[in-house]
DNA sequence: TTAATACTTGTCAATAATTGACAAAATTAA
DNA sequence: TTAATTTTGTCAATTATTGACAAGTATTAA
């Protein structure tokens, strides 16, 4: 498994033959900063998924589940959540999805 | 279900009988900014859930496993997450919590 | 070896996000 | 009504994130 979602980027770079240079120009990004980011010294902005996704031609839902799955995985270990936070993130994004039926705009300000 | 974090605490206060001064005071928090995170205009900071299981006696797990679960649902609502992102999640940070098998300090860095 | 390219690291100012604090308005209870 | 409580708005201060560049260390090719 690619622990990290800088490795995942990394190899994805690697792979595809691509330097941090011409990758980070794809992204807009520098490319010192790029390294940090593949060497877990920075986070990858999630505003980027969509670049990355065309850059590597990638379905931005598999992009989205190793992104965030990354992240929570990091917050999860950080703070030694139980494993039922998980369950409970899930009940709780269907019940979000149920209740703000009308897509679009998102509203969390819980007002009646 | 509670929608979210604010409305956990403010269920917790007013089961209490607090007003949002008293358990400001115990959060070492504004009252009016107490105000805003019940009503999910601000953010609850995780550094604080400590003092809040003190306040009311709570397991400190079963308040992580409210708190992220919200966060992570939030971020996944807002970023239109498919499910799979959870159980991503789950594999991760059990690889994270195998690989460091040493706790204590924690090692976000992805060096070999 | 050198030279060229690629990668990593450190730093710091600029920008952005979060927070604490206070005033004032609105609501609720007596 | 008054008093207590809650909500909202605002803004400066703090904190975090970012972009940018310089300087360093590999790595590769000749």
């Amino acid at each position: 498994m690619k622990a990290t979602f800088g490795e995942y980027i990394k190899k994805l770079r690697t792979d595809n033959g691509l330097t941090l240079t011409q990758l980070a120009f794809q992204l807009d990004l520098d490319s010192a900063n790029l390294s940090k980011i593949e060497n877990g010294k920075r986070e990858f902005d999630e505003k980027r998924l969509d670049k990355l996704a065309t850059a590597f031609n990638l379905d931005i839902n598999q992009l989205k589940v190793e992104y965030f799955g990354d992240q929570f995985a990091k917050k999860m270990y950080a703070y030694n959540c139980p494993t039922e936070t998980l369950m409970v993130a899930e009940e709780k994004v269907n019940y979000l999805k149920s209740v703000n039926t009308k897509q679009g705009e998102i509203n969390f300000d819980n007002e009646k």
